[in-house]
DNA sequence: TATGAATGAGTATTCATTCAT
DNA sequence: GATGAATGAATACTCATTCAT
């Protein structure tokens, strides 16, 4: 991967995650990125090619999120950390994720089973700690983990930490 | 308001609803309506202005699912008539809603503080029932609320009815 | 004629000649004229029409600076009238005259033997005085004539007495 | 500067001189240059763009012609070189210097001092020779230089020697 | 690898004009 | 006589993409 492929890749995650993917032409990212418009499509094929790119690199961040925790065994601490998870990302990655909650609404990339390893996983924690509808119990849970994860990217969360304690607290 | 206007209106919703603001053309508005494409303008003025009546639409709508609850006084019975609220929307809007959470990604169009008098209203009720973080409870409430909504409307949840009873009793 | 059709024609001329015909859309000049924009096309049939009506009107007063000239017999007369025709048209009726020059470029318009009669009746008197090439002082002088208008239309000329009393005493 | 480049400012030149800006579109200019609409932008960023282009290259062209007079010293020589300059002008520069009296009247780009530098020359002139009145006959010069192009341009003169020999001889 | 010229289809919007009422 | 709804063609401009160099 070539600096002036790294550089595209920068210029169109800032801008699909500002502008929305259809609202970002291929033009401003080359201007953006400083090359010219002819090399994204012989480096991408594709404006498609473009966010192909990007999506894969955000399957990676996801599975390396969820990786640790899918090994863990204390179905508390599986609950706790991946109630703590949107709070570990760092602020400079928040277009990276902003992109992916986008996407969810730009249609063709809506893609449900991302999160079935980890749902999962929270089904078998509720299952063991208890709870008689552990299903539900995890399908919830990772609803709230969404929702708390667009709040922070959007900025709607003055104190955090207040926040993740509250949340915290709640599922004990 | 005129037949045409009308169709322009179901068009431009059905389809704003299900590619985004951006991505549908006046000319693919026309087209399903049934109409010159000049029309949608001497009658909206613009695509915004198109956007923006049915947004006029959307704001009554909401007021009318709020008001009632703004008008309970039991905090039991707040909480759980708007944790109901999602499950009364009729499927023939969901594309009326789901419009609504597209734009609050297309940027121009978030609005965070339609939800602010529910908001204050679950306080006050998560307040009078002696919950030790009234607010950070209101938010979270909403926060589910918000991500139920969104379930139902992309179908992510098969058994409504049962989820609805779930939701309930966790709040009791 | 109608009050309407009076408003519609003030208005038409009033943009025609600040904007240009081209320039100037049927829209612009009913709202303008305060009806509707069907009536325009009901009363001038076309926004060629509304023009040709104001062009009739242009021709009509022409005639009637004109035709003093054209009666008087004392060559000298006949030049300093001429060349004092620009200076007593009134400033209100400005967009009227600047209009006609605007036409003269907007090409289907321009209309070379208006100012014939005035040419011969100026070669003429030239010829009295025993001028060696009257036709070309004719011409000249129609030339002088017209640009004059042109200056005082635009503005061009500060002290507009003493540039008569310059053109007049130059040809004497 | 590419041959497409060329073709296009030529057509543009062409139209705008024959029809005026506003009535010309940009596809014509494009179908009579033989490139595709989106080039014209691309080159020239807008229709406006195009029109400065060829704007920037009449300010050359006018100053080209005007600097040998304004090196002139002797006062009669001035004034005669000017009064040849519309009859120093190519039959293929016509549409050129069209345009230039086009746009006179096409409001945004009426420029006045175009005309200065000539214009404080000439008074010096007519101040050297003992006239009475240097900035009135200065003005009235290049007035009747100015009509006299226009006539040129239009074929309105047809025995084009003639008439300036008339003109030199009427200025000693 | 990288550029910049070039394109054809599309975009929002405007326009002159028609027509039912 | 007058309106306002409606249209089809045009307008300036943008877009994703191709290609010769």
């Amino acid at each position: 991967m070539t600096e002036k492929q790294k550089n595209i890749l920068e210029a169109a995650l800032f801008l699909f995650a500002k502008e929305g993917y259809a609202s970002t032409s291929t033009s401003k990212i080359a201007k953006l990125a400083g090359v010219s418009e002819g090399l994204i499509f012989r480096h991408f094929e594709n404006k498609q090619g473009l966010l192909d790119a990007l999506m894969r690199e955000a399957e990676r961040r996801l599975n390396e999120l969820f990786v640790p925790i899918l090994l863990l065994e204390d179905p508390k601490q599986i609950i706790t950390d991946t109630l703590s998870l949107p709070f570990q990302v760092a602020e400079s990655d928040y277009d990276f994720w902003r992109l992916q909650y986008i996407l969810k609404w730009e249609v063709a990339y809506s893609n449900p089973d991302k999160m079935k390893p980890i749902l999962d996983k929270l089904s078998a924690a509720f299952s063991a700690l208890g709870f008689a509808h552990p299903e539900q119990e995890a399908f919830m849970l990772v609803q709230v983990l969404d929702s708390t994860a667009i709040a922070l990217i959007r900025n709607e969360i003055q104190d955090k930490a207040a926040y993740k304690t509250f949340l915290l607290s709640k599922y004990n």
